[in-house]
DNA sequence: ATTTCGAGCGCG
DNA sequence: AAAGCGCGCTCGAAAT
């Protein structure tokens, strides 16, 4: 026994569980962890609840053996801390219990990624606690069988130790996010957890029927270019999806090609119909194989639902980024989007805030010209189009606007000339001399003044750190990556005004029908009652302005709403 | 036989 | 003067 030796108690008794809800009241904060019979919320069950206290007691509750769960589920009903690690999948259980955890929490795997962001991979429990305690952890318990009738003391001991280790592990975590100065954006992700656990949970409606008719169509029209391209190429066993065959076939069809990238392509498209329907072919296929195939595996066999997975800081920037399915991918084209729909009686609210990047970087640079634009209602892209035609804003045609939209993106993250020159005839066709695609950067940047000073400060910058608009922090390996520099604040405070709406929003929803179900980096899709979408339409939108105003200060922000009864409305 | 890797491509 | 950024999924090919 070491000099932290906890003192264990297993609550079986009602006498115990007074004890457990004494200290409670007495605590400081709490830490928390739970071992289950498998990972699905809505399927597995809660086998052990562990209860650290601020004290250094450890509570063991057996929910096989302790059968009053009624008398649990207000446990954590006060305004206790709780501290976990991976919080939101405890907090998936929990809640799918019927236990009441709304926070506030401290989560230390969240809390190491913050202070990590950029460097590490990913950051297991053992991991942290080597780093920060130098303490090896024994995880081989994690994936035992938690669902047998009796459970050894290996098994008790190692439950125990994975509550009491958030104890020290929660100190040492704090106290850096204080010396480091990311205080801040730990309490925002901190906030931002029961949301997005509330996300995961209430999943997200598919039409199966709908999607299984795509598919059809695909599959039918996948088999006709197929035959239509190997039959052209005489190329009969060719696999399609093999780069390296396909750049075989095409050379001994006569077009000489080192890549079969869509890059090296499509400038030649417009010459060989065949490379066209390759295109076509790819695109189908990948529709197919990855969307609407796929998702129908997805659908949870006990909610019907599609239930991503959302990783908080999945992203060095600080976006989410989403799994199982991916719902950040799923095409544009709206027959696609059409099937992820509403139940009956409900409707989706579908909000996204408008052009939310390049107002951050106006907020960033501070360049006049971009925040006047906000400011006076102005659109962007027909004012930088004014500048690289050097013509009056009223006078740009909607193709200079077009192709001005086209570019401003690139230029703003520091797109080099090369790239332009290239980027414009891939895309608009649009045959550039090097002097033009000079000319064209330099207007640009002439244009915006405070925007080409930005870039001239972040290509000299030798720190390896960059910071959003919340104190979030990304560190770089080295110094240079340039590119990286520009977009990281950007990308960033992008997702800081996305995650502070989310809270605002989620807390303004609180015991309504009304469900957020899903996000996607500028957007958010609510399920509403038929009845109260006008109203709700409202709080969404007042939410993401009230999310973005936490940031943007000089900046207008504008969320676009739509109401549907799936996500394809236009 | 099984795993890793890179190309390619969907999204914001 | 051959990198605008950030992801996850699928496939074939290479590596084990």
């Amino acid at each position: 026994m070491g000099p932290h030796s906890p003192v264990l108690i297993q609550v079986f008794t009602a006498k115990e569980l007074n004890t457990l809800k004494i200290t409670i009241f007495q605590a400081k904060f709490l830490c928390i962890d739970t071992e289950t019979t498998g990972l699905d919320p809505f399927i597995d069950k809660i086998r052990l609840l562990q209860i650290h206290t601020s004290q250094g007691f450890t509570f063991i509750i057996d929910l096989f053996k302790f059968e009053e769960t009624e008398s649990l589920l207000s446990l954590f009903e006060n305004d206790k801390l709780l501290v976990l690690f991976n919080a939101k999948f405890d907090l998936k259980f929990l809640k799918a219990n019927g236990f009441k955890v709304s926070g506030p929490f401290f989560d230390t795997m969240l809390a190491y990624q913050l202070l990590k962001a950029g460097t590490y991979p990913k950051g297991s429990l053992q991991e942290v606690c080597f780093d920060l305690l130098e303490i090896e952890l024994d995880k081989d318990e994690q994936v035992s069988d938690w669902s047998t009738p009796d459970l050894t003391w290996s098994k008790i001991d190692y439950a125990a130790k994975d509550a009491s280790i958030l104890l020290p592990l929660y100190k040492a975590l704090r106290k850096r996010l204080i010396d480091e100065n990311l205080a801040r954006v730990a309490q925002l992700e901190f906030e931002t957890l029961e949301p997005t656990v509330e996300i995961e949970l209430n999943g997200i409606l598919l039409d199966s029927e709908k999607l299984k008719k795509l598919q059809i169509e695909a599959e039918n029209q996948i088999e006709k270019l197929k035959e239509e391209i190997t039959l052209e190429l005489k190329a009969p066993e060719c696999n399609l999806n093999s780069p390296i065959q396909v750049r075989k076939a095409l050379n001994s069809y006569g077009i000489e090609v080192k890549s079969t990238s869509k890059d090296t392509i499509k400038p030649l498209a417009s010459n060989y119909p065949v490379l066209a329907k390759l295109l076509k072919y790819r695109k189908e296929f990948k529709l197919n194989t990855s969307f609407l195939s796929a998702l129908p595996e997805h659908i949870h066999q006990k909610t019907g639902r599609l239930h991503p997975d959302l990783w908080q800081l999945g992203a060095v920037t600080g976006r989410y980024s989403c799994s199982n399915p991916n719902l950040q991918q799923i095409p544009r084209e709206s027959a696609v989007r059409e099937c992820f729909i509403a139940p009956p009686g409900k409707k989706l609210v579908i909000a996204d805030f408008s052009q939310i990047e390049l107002r951050v970087v106006a907020e960033l640079t501070g360049d006049e010209k971009m925040v006047n634009a906000f400011q006076d209602g102005e659109d962007l892209h027909s004012l930088t189009a004014s500048f690289v035609c050097q013509k009056d804003i009223s006078l740009v045609t909607t193709e200079e606007r077009t192709k001005a939209k086209a570019i401003n993106f690139g230029l703003t993250f520091g797109m080099s000339v090369f790239s332009l020159k290239n980027y414009s005839l891939i895309n608009y066709g649009l045959e550039m001399s090097w002097w033009q695609a000079w000319r064209f950067h330099d207007r640009f940047f002439d244009g915006y003044k405070r925007l080409k000073e930005w870039h001239q400060a972040e290509k000299e910058k030798m720190v390896s750190e960059s910071f959003t608009l919340s104190g979030r922090r990304r560190l770089f390996p080295e110094e240079g990556w340039f590119t990286a520099r520009l977009n990281t604040p950007v990308q960033g405070t992008a997702a800081d005004i996305m995650k502070k709406s989310l809270v605002i929003l989620f807390k303004r929803l609180k015991g309504s029908n009304s469900k957020i179900v899903a996000t996607v980096h500028d957007e958010i899709l609510v399920e509403v009652n038929e009845s109260e979408t006008e109203s709700v339409a409202k709080v969404v939108e007042n939410s993401m302005k009230k999310g973005g105003e936490a940031y943007l200060k000089s900046v207008p922000v504008e969320v676009d709403v739509k109401i549907g009864r799936h996500w394809g409305i236009k």
